[in-house]
Formats: structure tokens, C-alpha cells, sequence
DNA sequence: CATATTTGTTGTCTGTGGCAACATATAGTC
DNA sequence: GACTATATGTTGCCACAGACAACAAATATG
């Protein structure tokens, strides 16, 4: 009855033809999906966007109540001469599931179809928990959650963000060294327990996918992001409008591009990369905290200079630096986004960074490029997360189905 | 009379939706794109590579046909049972120009729809040529292949390898060092010479484009290119089946990958980068070779061994090993090609090649990943320059209109 | 209250691909 | 060599998505 993993509908297309049913596919996704990204749109606005006729629009919304996915809230007057035009919102009784898995907590969230957060559940955990633990947690996280979100709920399926290495065809966390997780088939696990349609990436590049699609890389084709957050300095990179993964998922992992030659000896992290020479722990322990969030951290660092945490700063914003010319010069984005630990040290010492980064990039794709700190919050994140399962919903609205939620109730009784 | 730039047709879509129109031209783009890839295909094969019913194939072939665009062979039979299927290929009456400008010498090439070279001219330069000097060479050698063509031809256009920095939208010439060129409009210039759509682009990542379409990385969705040419090492990059470009086209560069952290004073390389530490010029000092092609520079290292020639192509390996494992954990690629120079390094140690690279790459990028060396001929670079102009013509065929070929034939004039 | 403007609705039309039936051409078998 | 099985091209008809035009509805402006 269950399937491994679902099909990702839409995604890789049989044939390279296209027929109506492609059309009309096709339409309706990129209704939805604009509807989805903006929250909510009148329908002239969508003839507008999408270039197509009035009437098409007309038939193609309805087509999307009737599925159930978007509904209409009442006209909408103040926008000049003309009868107001009717405003369509995608339907918060489609929810995802999110989840992301940190080495002392599990935090999962409900999210609606316009990408906002309904309400989140968080457990502490000891240590960084075994596979099996995180399964437990989040079942009953998500088990708490869908009781509180009651009946006449459509759960489009579960994404999860996980600091370490994540092959995509099937959801296997490879590698992830902060979690002391190996080959964790924790996508099949999760999926037996809840049946419903599970996914799992790469945590920091969810947070730029929540970024590039809700956040400051809104609109852009190509962006360089980097993250520093307990689990080290990750990445991710949109290329020509979409994300770089690889063959396999384990690509646009950015915070392991080179900067140093670093000692040729394979040790357990990867030495003259960007992750290994910019450690959080460093600038911890130049200061007398024990432990601290990152507000907390770059409060204190202001309010007590010492020579000591200067040159702490100094040495990681140049490597930061020769890190981010090398990746400009490769990837010429338009934006950098620096997130998390990293827009600390933007914060501390922007000038210098700037500085050093147009000393060693290419001054033509340096003119295209803004540099962008964001703090970072587990919520984007888990807005990341979401757009997983919503990602088949999405592409093909028509024939999306959402799995039995019979027995999905049977769960939290 | 002259527009500016080609309006490149079906490149950046107006809206979103999708019409009738579109479908259409999709089918014709995907069927001559198939057929100009893989040079002759029966029908019954793109019945089912497109997926589409046999009667749409035969419709729209008759139309690509009635285009001037593809052409039957007559029927090919001893294909099994059943009534054998008739062969279509691309009509080489439609031709493009493929222009190389290297550091001693213009090349103009004739390539066909088919993705093959029909004739070359080339003209040796003393120098590295001036703007001006170019395009008189070019426009002399185009006007030569058009008059050997005769007559029945149409030209999509033309297409220009330069190593340098090209902004794509224009083709304006940032900066190509080793032309000692910067800001040339050289596509305006030339396009108002001769009455064609020009496009440019940087070599190397013509010479990816090539190697991705019709040479080793053929069905590939993400691949890494290197090639060490006589302007130094470039590259290019295809992620997620589509090339690297960046913003403004200056990305996907990646010989300037960064290896070692190198003195941080911007000198006119970029030092610390993989072009920087991989000097062809290196190893040909080495020798008692005054000036040397590829082959014969293989040749002369293998027969003259000297612990000189050993240390520079160790050195240099290892350099070379640094920068591909951090390109590999970078792109989680299929492949990782390397032409020109850089083959001749694999050829001269690969064990070592790949020994060091696995040093540094993540084991799981490291399994799916292929070395493959590849010899650079000029030609096959000549055949992703032509790509350049075929490409508005097999995005939408039906609609793409060839230039005024009346006035182009007064230039031979 | 009249007019201009914009948008939603409805019915009709166009054109593209699907489909089924038939025609055609080969390989294999007796 | 005739017959069968198989595969492909051809033809006429159909289904359906989106375009279009005419009309209705709802607002702003004077």
C-alpha cells in the first residue's frame, strides 16, 4: 500500500512533447505558484502576469476552487475606476508539514499553502538524537499538531531539513557528521510511521530556498547564500533561476569551496575550506559566554572589544572574503546572502569585507553583485522545508492527490 | 534597417501562461532540436522520444519540411519487422558561421543544421588582433565560405568564441586579456559589417557547450569543464542540464577557482586560482621546446623525462587535483572534462590525478563522479560557436526569420 | 445622475494534438 | 511465393484549451 516515495509529479516529464493536458497543467501550476509566492492576487493582476485571456483566468481560479486549492475572498475596491477585480488566495486548508532537526532540538510546523507558518511545535533534545529518536519526535510532534489544526485538513506531505549530506532521488541522509548520522534511511522510516509523502534536503539549502522565494533573493536568478549555524558554515547557490543541487543532491553545499591549500591530509572535516576555517566556536571562546544565541553573541562582542576577538573577526571575515570573491567569480550572482553566524560577522566588520572581497573578484561580476546579511530564523527555514511536499502540489495542481487521510487520523487517537 | 541585437525569439518568455501557439512551437523546437543534436532520427524514434502521437509527428515534420528546416531521407529499411520508418534529418541548407578568435589566428567555419562542419578558413595573425583587424578578417573569410557556398543557403547567423569576458545580453567584449581587448563591442561592429545576427560568447564555455551536445558529455545534466588553452585555464559549468552563465554572462569561469589563498594584492592575474598555478608556458620552458602544440609538447615530455619536467607537471597535477575536488564538491557533478593542456596533464599522471583528488572530495560527489580527458580540436569549438546563433532558430522555429540574404550577397560582391 | 473605465461572464470559434481505422511495407514461416 | 505478424505512415474526425467579442457589473469622477 505505501510507496517507497512518491512520484514527483511534474517534475521529470515523460516525453519531451507536450499536448493540452500539458497546457492546461501548466497554466494551473503557474497560477498556483504565483499565488502560493505572493500570498494573495486579484484575477486582473493574474491576467496581467501571466499574459493569458480574462476568460482563461476566470475558468482556470474556479478550476482550483473547485480543487479545493484557492479560494476567493470578496472584492476588493480602492484601486481606481473600474469594477474591482476579485481576489483569490491559495487555501490554508492545504497544509505541509515541516521539520528541522538541530543537534539539540526537533522543531516541527505546520504550513499553509500562502507560505505562512500556522503554529509550531519545538521538543529539546539531550544530545543530537539517533535516527530512531528523531522518527518518535517527529511523529508526535505532527501527530499534536494535526489534532490542533482539526478536520477538513489536507496535509500535502512533509519536508525535512537536515545539516548534513541528503541524496534526493530517495531521501537518504548520506552524511551528517554534527548528528553522527550515516546512511539514515530516515525519509522511508518517517514515511512507514505517518504515511504521508516525505522529503528530506539539505538544511541551509532550504533556507535559501525559503529565501530565494519569500525572502531578500525574491526575484532573482542567480544567488550565492551562506549560512553559518551550529552544524558549521553550509551553502547554496540558485543558478539561472533554480537551485543547484547535482546529480545526486549533495551539490551547492558552498561552504566547502577552498581558500587555502590547507594540510593534504583527509582529516574529519574538510581542512582550507570556507567551513573549516570559519568556526562560531572560535569567537565563542574568545569571549567569556558558555553559550549564547546569535543576538546574544554579537551584543557581546560590540559591548566587550579585546584584541583577542579582533583578531578572531579579522582572520574569519578574510577568509569569508576570499571565500565570497571566489564564489562571485565563479557563479556571478546578483546577490550574496550572507545568514545566521555569518551575518554577524557582516555586522561586525561589513567595511573590510567589502574591502577584501573586491581586492581578489572580478571587478565586472563584482558591479552586479549585492552583498545581503539576513539574521536567520528557524522559521525561514522551515518554510524551506515546506516548499518540499508543496513542490509536486504545485506543479501539478490537477492531478495532485492527497494521501488517505483516514488513516492518518487513526494516528493521533 | 539594422536592429541592434536579434531579439533572441522564445529565449525570455512574455507571460507565464501558456497558449496554443506555444505548444506548437515547443513540438517544432523539440523535434529540430532533436534531430540538429543527434543528426538524422526516423520517425518512429521521435514518436517516441517526444511521446507525441504518430499523426502529430508526421504534421509537424511536414511543417519543419515545409520550413526549409529538415528533409526525408528516403525510407532506411532492415530495422526488424514492420513497415520501415522514414528517415528525417536537418537540412544542411541552413548553415551558421562559427567564428574563433585566438591569439594567432582567425578561424570562420561553415557548420551545418546538422551540427557539422562544412568548410574552414583560417588566417594566421601576427599578433593577438586589434578589434578593427578582426572584424576585417572576419567579414573577408565569411564572405569567402558564402561565395564557395553558392546559393539555396540560408545563414541563421553567427557565432563568436572569444577568451575573454563577454556580457551576454549585448556581446559587448568586457575584457579579454589576452587580446589585450576591453569594452569592444566586437558583435555591433561585426553585425554591422555583414547583415547578420552576431552572438558571442567566452571560448571555453563554447567549447563545454560543444562537449555537452555533441561530444562526451552528451546526456549529461551537470558537468564540469577545464581546459588549459594557450589564453590560460577556462571553464564552464552545466547544472541541472543547463549552462552556467551567471547574471550577465560572466560566470561559469572556472578556472578561477581559488586553491591556495596566494598573496592577497590583486596583481593582473588572479593569483591564487587554478589559472594561476597552471601554466602551460610552465612546463614548455621546462623543455628545450621553443613553441609546441599539444600533441608534440606530450610527446617531447614523454621521451625526455628530467626531474625539472617531473616537479612542474607534479606541481601542477596536484594544483590541478585541488582545484577539481573542490569543483567536485562544489557541483556534485557526473563528469568533470578536461580539454586542451589539461588533458595532457591527465595523460601524464592520472593515478596521481586521481589519487589527490580523492583526498579532497566528499566520498559521495567522489562516486558519481567521472574524469574524462579529452583532446581540444579547434573544431569542436568552432561547433559550439555556431550553437550560439543556431539557438533562436531551434527554439522557435516556426516564427524565426532569416536575415536579408540580398544584401549579404552584395558583400561578396 | 451620467459617463468613463475596468473587470467578470457567457457563448462561440479556432487550432492543435489524440485517436481509430485503414493503407503500406518489411520480416519470418510454412 | 503466399500468408501472417508486426510496425509505421495516412486520413478524417473529435475533444478540449484558450482567444475573442459582446454584454453585464461595479467602481471613480464630474
Amino acid at each position: 500500500m505505501l510507496e517507497n516515495i512518491p512520484s514527483d509529479v511534474g517534475r521529470a516529464e515523460q516525453g519531451l512533447g507536450r499536448n493540452r493536458d500539458h497546457v492546461r497543467q501548466h497554466n494551473l501550476s503557474t497560477i498556483l505558484t504565483l499565488l502560493h509566492r505572493e500570498g494573495a492576487l486579484s484575477r486582473s493582476v493574474l491576467t496581467q502576469r501571466t499574459s493569458l485571456n480574462r476568460s482563461t483566468i476566470s475558468d482556470l481560479v474556479s478550476e482550483l476552487e473547485s480543487l479545493g486549492l484557492a479560494t476567493e475572498a470578496p472584492t476588493v475596491s480602492g484601486g481606481g475606476a473600474g469594477r474591482p477585480s476579485i481576489l483569490v488566495r491559495p487555501s490554508d486548508s492545504v497544509v505541509a508539514f515541516a521539520v528541522a532537526i538541530d543537534i539539540d532540538a526537533i522543531s516541527v510546523a505546520a504550513i499553509g499553502l500562502s507560505g505562512h507558518k500556522i503554529s509550531l511545535k519545538k521538543r529539546r533534545t539531550p544530545d543530537a538524537p539517533a535516527v530512531g529518536t528523531a522518527v518518535v519526535v517527529i511523529r508526535d510532534l505532527i501527530s499534536q499538531l494535526k489534532s490542533e489544526l482539526g478536520a477538513g485538513i489536507r496535509i500535502a506531505g512533509v519536508g525535512v531539513a537536515v545539516p548534513g549530506q541528503v541524496r534526493q532521488e530517495d531521501g537518504l541522509v548520506r552524511q551528517a557528521d554534527f548528528l553522527n548520522w550515516r546512511e539514515a534511511h530516515l525519509a522511508e522510516r518517517l514515511e512507514n510511521e505517518i504515511n504521508l509523502p516525505v522529503f528530506i534536503d539539505n538544511d541551509a539549502r532550504l533556507g535559501l530556498r525559503a529565501e530565494h522565494e519569500f525572502g531578500s533573493g525574491r526575484d532573482l536568478t542567480d544567488v550565492v547564500y551562506l549560512i553559518g549555524r551550529s552544524a558549521g558554515v553550509g551553502g547554496g547557490a540558485i543558478v539561472g533561476g533554480r537551485p543547484l543541487s547535482g546529480t545526486s543532491g549533495y551539490g551547492g553545499d558552498l561552504g566547502l569551496i577552498r581558500i587555502s591549500e590547507g594540510p593534504l591530509i583527509q582529516l574529519s572535516g574538510h581542512p582550507g575550506t570556507l567551513a573549516d576555517l570559519i568556526q562560531r566556536d572560535e569567537l565563542l571562546d574568545a569571549t567569556s559566554l558558555s553559550d549564547a544565541d546569535d543576538p546574544t553573541l554579537l551584543d557581546y562582542v560590540r559591548d566587550h572589544p579585546s584584541s583577542r576577538i579582533r583578531r578572531v573577526i579579522t582572520a574569519q571575515v578574510d577568509a569569508l572574503a576570499l571565500g565570497i570573491s571566489s564564489l562571485i567569480n565563479l557563479f556571478n550572482p546578483q546577490a550574496v546572502i550572507l545568514a545566521g553566524y555569518l551575518s554577524i560577522l557582516h555586522a561586525l566588520d561589513a567595511e573590510r569585507l567589502r574591502e577584501r572581497i573586491s581586492l581578489s573578484a572580478l571587478s565586472h561580476s563584482l558591479d552586479d553583485v549585492h552583498i545581503i546579511a539576513v539574521p536567520v530564523s528557524s522559521s525561514r527555514l522551515l518554510i524551506g522545508a515546506a516548499e518540499l511536499p508543496f513542490g509536486p502540489l504545485l506543479n501539478a495542481p490537477g492531478v495532485f492527490t492527497f494521501r488517505n487521510p483516514t488513516s492518518l487520523r487513526a494516528i493521533s487517537d
